[in-house]
DNA sequence: GCTATTGTTAACCATATAGTTAAGTATACC
DNA sequence: GGTATACTTAACTATATGGTTAACAATAGC
């Protein structure tokens, strides 16, 4: 497991790239919804959802249990965590800079 | 520009979704470097360096200029800061919850 | 048993990533 | 001018994403 870390990193930042994953990570930071309330915002067909759902768990995103007929999904929080933690690693060289960029954003969030 | 933002998001997270890619930003954070230096540690080919870095170009989380035949390259920190408030916005509600996984999660990191 | 609902799989198409080698551009050096 | 250095572009291959429609599996409700 030398560099498996660096797989996962490359799933979950990837993961994050489409905005319909984001808008399914958005809604399940609220609460847990089954796959057709996750579905229901967006304008593609119930495959694409399927796709995106198993991209985000194959990213270590989001897990599920089956109720019945229905899949009850939610967050995990791990992975997430994971890929924050890389970025804020990488911000911490940044902000030894503080530059007028920096400030300026820290005033407005 | 309604929806512009979240293009750039979609960028910026596919850019880290890429060893190399978070090796030349890990790099990068440390100070400015050249085409070459930022090559150095990885097993490729030139062509796909170049390639790599325009993805990072493309998603504003590089930028660089030309002195002589050299390029000299630098972050881009503003879209690195999008990513993480992205990641952040979500993770207020996760903490809103505070379950085991949080608080384990929060002692070790 | 029949039918509607929830969700997946299969098969297909278009585009983007990720890499290669070979050739080209532009600057530096002598 | 001639050559080495720094980097890009072109052309090609393989695989992953992102979407579609059509068909299938499993449960719920009558």
């Amino acid at each position: 497991m030398v560099n498996n870390s660096g797989r996962q990193l490359d799933l979950a930042f990837g993961a994050l790239a489409h905005p319909i994953r984001r808008g399914i990570l958005a809604r399940l930071s609220m609460g847990e919804a089954s796959v057709a309330e996750l579905a229901k915002p967006f304008k593609v067909s119930a495959p694409a959802i399927t796709k995106h759902m198993k991209i985000l768990e194959a990213a270590g995103l989001l897990s599920r249990t089956k109720q019945g007929r229905v899949h009850r999904c939610r967050l995990e929080q791990r992975r997430m965590r994971q890929a924050q933690a890389w970025i804020e690693k990488h911000r911490a060289f940044w902000n030894a800079k503080l530059d007028a960029l920096e400030l300026y954003l820290k005033e407005t969030p």
